[in-house]
DNA sequence: TTTT
DNA sequence: TTTT
């Protein structure tokens, strides 16, 4: 009834972006998420989790960001069982994502700081839509 | 960038519902949501967080909620200035609700559970409207 | 550098307790959590994701939880590797929880409901160790 | 019964740190949370969220954080009423955070920058005390 | 002002 | 393999 995730942690490789039959663009990239303590051979690890990104989103993921950027994504996790090409049944976990926030420049926009502003600028929320009611319109 | 709040807790009274001068619906409660440990008195206190609910789910929570009702919130905490009737200039904190999901049945339905079932799983999301993409369509 | 996961679903069976070679309590079970939407064949699916609660609180659950229980979990998404028995290597993903909040009372509780108010309220943060600092100590 | 809210946002000036008689350190601070949609008259407002963090992570936070510093914060949302200096009773919202994470480096580290990243990396986690099983320790 |  |  209740499904959210959020992490925040880097890419692990481009994303790669595909299309359904239907013609819907769909993203898909790995997070690796430092887990919160050190085992006990006193490492840090990380979590690698698959990241999934639909529609208008998918794209501008897929032309802004890279290996190594750093971003915020919520979305819901998603248990799907199939077989893979040997016949093996098996089951993937997969964040869906709602949205992927951008937290970090990137790394060959320093030269060009102001550009790289405004472009990140304009996908900030790739595929947002949520109604903007504001406290102007609270009648109470 | 990122605005996540998540709520468990209990209607203190029934929701109040309005409408913009545009006549947009719009719908107020507050959560009583008990704090995870207890005072140096030995006893439990709660926080009482204000809900603002817009659209077809304002209606809705108005419809099937009441006084004592175990809800889930998931929204985002909005800090709002004003003046009060007095012209003393105050803060409001109140959550902006993306979705409210009912987490137990109303007290009358006992006798009819299954109407109730029913009529409260029609409104189990109100106002929801994600992209219902799913696993089958992805393309890799 | 973030990893949040809160759940709100059914228990598909008992939970299965373990205890490491070291003697420290670990509970497994799966929840079945509703999809928000339907699929295209008009049918509500479900994620069931595996859930580890480990402690006191792997204690608590096991003997309090059964199948068809409603409880909310805030956790972590782990992602682990692993070969199994016929030594095909295969990933695991499973939320270890921080916390498992009861949100219904037992079936059979309806008779003697006051008893169960008072158990389950026992239980209802099992392993919880928040420090708990309140308003009263905040010195500005 | 669950209350759990994440933020990513910017410090609007720097940490305010004190102590309780007590001696146990609380520090103060304002987060500015751009929200994800642009108001009517398509400017970009944000929610100006009061942050409260104890112990050991106030004094990390009050020592490598200042105004401007991108920040993740998890927390709880508690809402208390007190009377002002005028006797004025008021009410007033902060997150009581749990965890804050650097998420940008400071301003002046560009110049040593291997020094800084270990220097905030020691600090990532103030006060965290998760225990730390790991999947090694999973016995089923 | 407050819910179970 | 799955819950209501």
């Amino acid at each position: 009834m209740l499904n959210k995730v959020i992490l925040i942690g880097r890419l692990t490789r481009e994303p790669e972006l595909r299309y359904t039959p239907g013609g819907v663009a769909v993203a898909r990239f790995t997070l690796a998420v430092d887990r919160p303590f050190t085992n006990k051979q006193g490492e840090r690890e990380a979590d690698f989790i698959d990241i999934v990104v639909w529609q208008k989103q998918a794209e501008t993921c897929t032309q802004y960001l890279g290996k190594g950027r750093l971003v915020a994504v919520e979305g819901r996790l998603q248990i799907r069982s199939y077989d893979d090409s040997q016949g093996i049944r098996r089951k993937a976990a997969e964040v869906v994502a709602d949205q992927v926030r951008f937290l970090d420049r990137p790394r060959d926009e320093r030269q060009a700081p102001v550009a790289a502003a405004r472009d990140t600028s304009t996908v900030a929320e790739p595929g947002f839509s949520e109604v903007n009611f504001t406290e102007d319109d609270i009648p109470f």
